[in-house]
DNA sequence: AAGCGAAATGTAAGCGCTTTCATTGGCGGA
DNA sequence: TCCGCCAATGAAAGCGCTTACATTTCGCTT
């Protein structure tokens, strides 16, 4: 048995293809017995509407694509969890807006823009980890004045190209440096890499710096180690500090993945979390409160920020203007920044 | 400037609209000289070939549809990461193909398949947590006449209706026990909802009562113990255990979200693990490496699992005989089991 | 020189829908 | 009684592409 086609319909209710179309539709313009009638057939039938017909004749997709763009090499579990939940919150504010979702982890294309919204695939796209971030600007550069559709979870700076939706980094890291500091810690080392290739790792950078400042201590360069983003990175980054000999009890993760492997590091090394060595990481990763000792760190919200990047795409695709936005940060202090823990 | 299109490029290159189609698509119809012709103008035209117009009249969308049916309420970050390992070798093999991926996170609708299927949204689907395995059952039941085409990670049963692929769960659970039994634990618990509405859940089970009996142990019925799925109901299953009275030395548990909620209660409580309780996950998620103690767990290779998801999707859909599959499983040896750890 | 087949291209018919514009019928006001 | 108007429906034109079929061209055989 062939797909039933609104034609069919057509047929069965005796009436024409456009008033099922806009039975179907629930247009006034069709008598509410006619729609009742229409729709009671359609059912029957199991009928539903062609969405490549509908897009096709309406110049519209009612998809939405969210491009992921960090990966590592062969293997797939290794993405952030980070960047998984806000997919999980954008799949889900998208999904409440009646639109669908193409997700893609590949890497960023020569023009992915092209490939999605040009191709008539999306409407509009998100963008999740865009790889190095000064190659991403000059794309965008590009992309301005074609009319292009798009928002990016990244840095939030004023004046920059683009729609970019982002937490306070620098406040972040103020936050969790300050903490450290009131715990009485002296020796406060940072992971994560600050090259300008890394906006966001910096700023959490430059908010550790400040509270340092604030607080009378100077900041010891060494105590600076670059990390990338794995557990791997933040294991190594941990190791090599140990082996430089410097002192140091406490550590600013610029993310929990970072934070995680450190940890891993100090822990087999005999340095014991957080009593030899307090440690705070950024994000609030599912697993953060779980771990033992539960981390402290520094949330995003991911529900807001998925919620955030829709609705401000599908205003940038109605039309209207959009700005980016700043989102808050929130210190999660758990057990392993020591002292005693607010929550759980 | 508006978008071009086949034609505007047929123009452009003297040739027929039809030509241009061919050439694009590569055709061996087509000249080598014309063929170079038209894409070099393509290219510099920026030309994207509409989705919509070429599934429409190809009758194919060249997309796949993950749907992910595990909605813990409001919240989007609480997904499971087993599954969003999968998601991210699906996502991985699919772009592979040359295929699309659509990701909805929503609970299963009414007719889920005829959503996706019959409205041309995808070629076919798969399946990542269906909720409840009975009513699954029964609607799968009435796709078989239809010629449907979806696969799903679940249990695989013979003479099941449907496509399956799963691990060997029961093999799991015997490897999990096997391996605290030779550890010297004595009185062990199991952690995991074993209803028939859970049948991977219970097959775990089963192969932990036959391990059991394999050592001449006779398991104790109060020491089971459901838990659904999360880290709070693993939290929850083990204070349980704990005010029960009963005394254990080891849990078996069915996912390693349980086993890490179970573990938090268990330390809080006093209990040191694996001192004075062993635990075994069930998944290997990616923090299990790295948590304290580092879990040991059975581990389910997810990245095998996507691939062998997307390849007998795919060939189901290309009308090939398929069948269901069992995936095997493996006991990676931690700390949280106690005894000398094979691996990290 | 005629004929024929293969290679290359052109022609045109839709895929199933949305939407504009035209048509119909019924009813109230003049 | 006639006209105009509104509500409801129908007719038809594509959206941009793929593809079956028709046509042209050209090199070769006979």
């Amino acid at each position: 048995m062939k797909k039933a086609t609104s034609l069919d319909i057509a047929h069965l209710a005796r009436v024409s293809q456009s008033t099922v179309s806009r039975a179907l539709r629930n247009s006034p313009l069709v008598n509410p017995d006619t729609r009742r009638r229409v729709q009671d057939i359609a059912r029957q039938l199991n009928y539903k509407v062609d969405v490549n017909a509908r897009n096709l004749r309406s110049m519209k997709t009612n998809t939405i694509a969210l491009l992921l763009c960090e990966d590592p090499g062969g293997g797939a579990a290794q993405i952030n969890p980070f960047f998984l939940s806000i997919l999980g919150s954008v799949a889900h504010a998208v999904a409440r807006r009646g639109y669908d979702l193409l997700v893609s982890f590949q890497q960023l294309s020569e023009d992915w823009q092209a490939d999605y919204e040009h191709a008539n695939r999306a409407d509009g796209i998100i963008l999740l980890g865009y790889g190095n971030y000064n190659d991403y600007l000059k794309k965008i550069s590009e992309l301005e004045q074609a009319e292009a559709h798009f928002i990016t979870w990244g840095p939030v700076i004023p004046g920059q190209p683009g729609l970019f939706i982002g937490c306070d980094n620098r406040k972040g890291g103020y936050q969790a440096t300050e903490r450290l500091i009131a715990a009485g810690r002296r020796h406060i080392g940072f992971v994560g890499e600050i090259s300008d290739g890394c906006p966001e790792f910096r700023d959490r950078f430059r908010g550790y710096r400040q509270a340092l400042e604030a607080a009378g201590l100077n900041a010891d360069a060494a105590l600076q180690i670059d990390g990338e983003s794995s557990e791997k990175d933040g294991h190594r980054a941990a190791l090599q500090l140990l082996e430089s000999g410097r002192p140091f009890d406490a550590l600013v993760c610029a993310s929990d993945l970072l934070a995680i492997g450190a940890i891993s590091a100090l822990r087999h090394a005999g340095h014991r979390v957080p009593d030899a060595v307090s440690v705070i990481g950024f994000d609030d990763i599912p697993t953060a409160a779980h771990m033992t000792p539960a981390l402290t760190t520094v949330r995003q919200d991911t529900v807001e920020a998925g919620q955030v990047l829709v609705e401000k795409l599908l205003q940038l695709i109605a039309g209207k203007p959009v700005d980016s936005m700043l989102l808050p940060t929130e210190l999660i202090v758990r057990e392993s920044c020591g002292g005693p823990a607010d929550q759980r």
